[in-house]
DNA sequence: CATCCTCACCTTTTT
DNA sequence: GGTGAGGATG
């Protein structure tokens, strides 16, 4: 059975695979391109050691970078062993931030936190910061609270201390950053709370100050795995050290070409540096590539190729050929769109899984355009990133009570929710309580009986006795969390506060509400670990599996994925290489690589697409130029086709034209030449005469009302209300028929 | 104290 | 195009 088993594990990975699992002797850094199993290796290595040595799971520490990434590589282990294996509880395949919080809460004491850790999301940082910033007289519309944040969490992935970033301030900005840096710390610990950041700074403090701690998990974890080691920062760098150095059995894979996340602290050199670091790591490389179709491969490997600051690698496929990547040019970006979401449309109807298709972007904001276009053509999807299900507002103001009764002194929770639903207490009851607990340098909850003097002491007094009451319910011990949520929803009157709204909005948000009760149901989680496991938990963990849908995410979020067909939009400069990054070489690097990751994520087919003009949220449509990476492209590797909305004259076709084969897109070009000679005849005979008010049917979109006409004779525009939306169209193209 | 309105400004990427 | 701060009004 055994031997079987083993050999599965070893006989489906190639020979420089094969040596990457077997050998455990020492530090191993496993190099390797885009799609060449580097993750497989990981996953097998972990089932090879159970099965080889006997080593338990919760002896073997495997580091992801999502959660989702986490889940995957568990459930793949899990397949290879066999449901047998059922260590379920004690699994430690986990990202670096889970695993701190996992470790600091069972050790809280030991660095000063009390037990019950609170996780602040990214919204809870900002009103924390904004208090902290009124409370320091700073005017928050000069000074942005969210620039102070950045400061803050680049000196934390530099592991610089409040006091450190003080002694360095050399200007105003940086000493309130520095101020601010050192309030914020301070009343972090004051709501027992921590940030992102602070998790792994704490379980790095943990580790430093308590040996005796940091050698329990030395010996817990006799094994120690990290995948995407190139995007690894200082405090993660320094956590995986300390729990390797007694017995140096740490094992990481990474690709140099796909470091994206520097700007957050991700520093290359820790990859570049791991021979240097661990004297004796043997080093394998890989080269193969199984993901991808050779012409795809070929493209990414062109494009990287043009990063200067990088080692070159040979990376190479026995897949297929494939097809050319193809490129479209739009006219805007929802004209892009509309192509994407047809081509998609005619992909799955001609049998693609949708689950098998990705459209990537470089923002979040771009999603919204196709978006609407998905929809348009009845397309499902889903949207990894923007807002989390966790960082909806009725979410976050549930969770705030159930804070709160975990920890009466969280004050941002309590701000939070005092007044929601409404209970009469103002923003002038909010600032005094808040002045007194800054001046007596105590939580909220505390100095209330000293406020007798409010105006609304009765309904601070009243809400006080609720939560105390909701508290009291929890402490019993009888109540599960889906009770709770009901009895918070239910007994502060949110749920009437809902109810009473009666708009499809608040229908909705109580639908959440609904939904958040659903997913406790069978969680054996405690109040602590459900409030901050919510906080843990990112866009990409909650999308469901079983439906059949379209993803759209952003690129950085595709990292380690993979999909049949990857549609990567917005193919420009300025959008990528983003606009910020253009007068900086590494970071235009970094574009690039971004670029690289997005293509490889590709097994089958890329899609670029260019829109001639965008618009940047509040500008008018902008011309943009198509993004230098395409250049970078073989050309006999590309289909250009060209969109029948371009203008006549177009920025973009004429700077290609002289250098590309560019597909004149052929009803366009007999249209142009039939319209052309319409055209004079216009001039002449006909005049259009449309108004406003009149029902037109066009053969694209059906049967209209126009609402608007812009320009004369024939040249007029009219802007006409469709069914599916509001469409710009020139009679003269358009074909319409005037219905009487 | 609550609600409605206006005006300014904006996010590049995420655990 | 949307969010949030701040002011006017009930
Ligand atoms: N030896 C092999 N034989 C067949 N398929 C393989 C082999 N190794 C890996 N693959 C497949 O190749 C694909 C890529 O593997 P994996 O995701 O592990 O690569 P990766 O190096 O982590 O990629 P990336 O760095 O781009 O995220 C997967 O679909 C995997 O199943």
């Amino acid at each position: 059975m055994d031997t079987q088993d083993l050999e599965l594990i070893i006989n489906t990975l190639n020979p420089q695979q094969q040596e990457a699992v077997l050998y455990t002797d020492g530090p191993l850094l496993i190099l390797a391109g885009a799609g060449s199993g580097k993750t497989r290796v990981l996953t097998n290595k972990i089932a090879y050691l159970n099965k080889q040595f006997n080593v338990p799971l919760y002896n073997i520490l495997a580091v992801t970078f999502t959660n989702k990434a986490a889940k995957e590589m568990q459930e793949r282990v899990e397949k290879i062993l066999g449901t047998s294996s059922a260590h379920h509880s004690d699994q430690w395949i986990t990202t670096f931030h889970s695993l701190a919080f996992k470790i600091l809460q069972r050790h809280s004491e030991a660095i000063g936190y009390q037990k019950g850790l609170v996780i602040y999301d990214s919204s809870d940082q900002v009103s924390l910061i904004k208090k902290i910033l009124i409370d320091m007289d700073i005017d928050i519309k000069t000074i942005k609270p969210r620039a102070i944040l950045n400061g803050i969490s680049n000196a934390k992935n530099s592991l610089i201390t409040p006091e450190t970033l003080v002694n360095k301030a050399d200007n105003s900005f940086k000493e309130t950053v520095a101020e601010a840096y050192t309030q914020y710390q301070k009343k972090l610990l004051l709501n027992n709370a921590m940030d992102f950041d602070d998790l792994l700074l704490n379980l790095l403090k943990l580790f430093k100050e308590h040996d005796d701690i940091l050698s329990i998990y030395q010996k817990k974890f006799q094994y120690v795995l990290i995948d995407e080691y190139q995007d690894i920062n200082m405090p993660q760098y320094m956590i995986s050290y300390l729990l390797s150095s007694k017995h140096k059995r740490i094992y990481v894979v990474g690709d140099a070409d796909q470091n994206i996340y520097s700007w957050r602290g991700a520093n290359l050199q820790n990859i570049l540096n791991f021979e240097k670091d661990y004297p004796g790591a043997k080093t394998i490389l890989l080269e193969q590539n199984y993901r991808s179709t050779g012409t795809i491969l070929n493209i990414s490997n062109e494009v990287i190729k043009h990063n200067k600051i990088r080692k070159d690698k040979n990376l190479w496929t026995e897949n297929a050929v494939g097809e050319k990547a193809e490129c479209f040019i739009a006219h805007n970006e929802y004209d892009e769109a509309e192509h994407v979401a047809r081509q998609i449309s005619q992909s799955i109807h001609a049998g693609t899984d949708p689950n098998e298709i990705a459209i990537l972007y470089r923002t979040n904001a771009m999603s919204r355009v196709l978006e609407e276009s998905m929809m348009q053509l009845g397309i499902k999807y889903k949207i990894f990133g923007g807002l989390r299900f966790y960082e909806r507002k009725e979410i976050k103001d549930i969770l705030a009570y159930m804070r709160l009764i975990l920890n009466p002194s969280d004050d941002i929770a309590l701000i939070r929710i005092i007044n929601v639903p409404q209970r009469k207490i103002g923003k002038l009851t909010i600032q005094k309580l808040m002045d007194k607990a800054f001046e007596e340098k105590k939580p909220i909850m505390e100095v209330i009986d000293t406020m007798t003097e409010l105006r609304s002491i009765q309904s601070v007094q009243t809400f006080r006795q609720e939560i105390n009451k909701l508290r009291l319910a929890w402490d019993a011990g009888t109540m599960t969390l889906t009770d709770l949520i009901m009895k918070i929803f239910e007994d502060t009157g949110y749920k009437k506060m809902l109810k009473e709204e009666g708009t499809q909005e608040a229908q909705t948000r109580s639908e959440n509400i609904q939904e958040l009760c659903a997913s406790t149901q069978e969680s054996q989680y405690t109040l602590e670990e459900f409030l901050s496991l919510s906080a843990l938990l990112t866009s990409q963990d909650e999308a469901q599996e079983s439906d059949s849908t379209v993803t759209l995410m952003t690129l950085h979020s595709a990292k380690g994925l993979e999909y049949d067909h990857v549609y990567l939009v917005g193919f420009e400069e300025k959008c990528l290489p983003h606009v910020q990054s253009l007068d900086i070489p590494t970071e235009l690097e970094e574009e690039r690589r971004l670029c690289y990751v997005g293509m490889t994520r590709a097994r089958i087919s890329i899609n670029l697409s260019v829109a001639s003009y965008r618009s940047a949220y509040y500008e008018k449509a902008n011309p943009q130029d198509i993004s230098r990476f395409f250049r970078e492209i073989p050309k006999d590797l590309l289909n250009i086709q060209l969109s029948k909305k371009l203008n006549t004259f177009n920025h973009i076709v004429s700077a290609l034209k002289d250098e590309y084969d560019l597909k004149i897109p052929a009803v366009r070009s007999i249209q142009l030449v039939r319209n052309k000679t319409h055209y004079d005849e216009d001039d002449k005979n006909v005049s259009y005469n449309y108004n406003v008010g009149d029902i037109v049917t066009s053969p694209m979109f059906g049967e209209g009302q126009v609402i608007k006409t812009i320009g004369q004779g024939n040249a007029i525009s009219l802007q006409i209300k469709f069914p599916q939306g509001s469409k710009l169209i020139m009679p003269k193209y358009g074909k319409l028929t005037k219905v009487e």
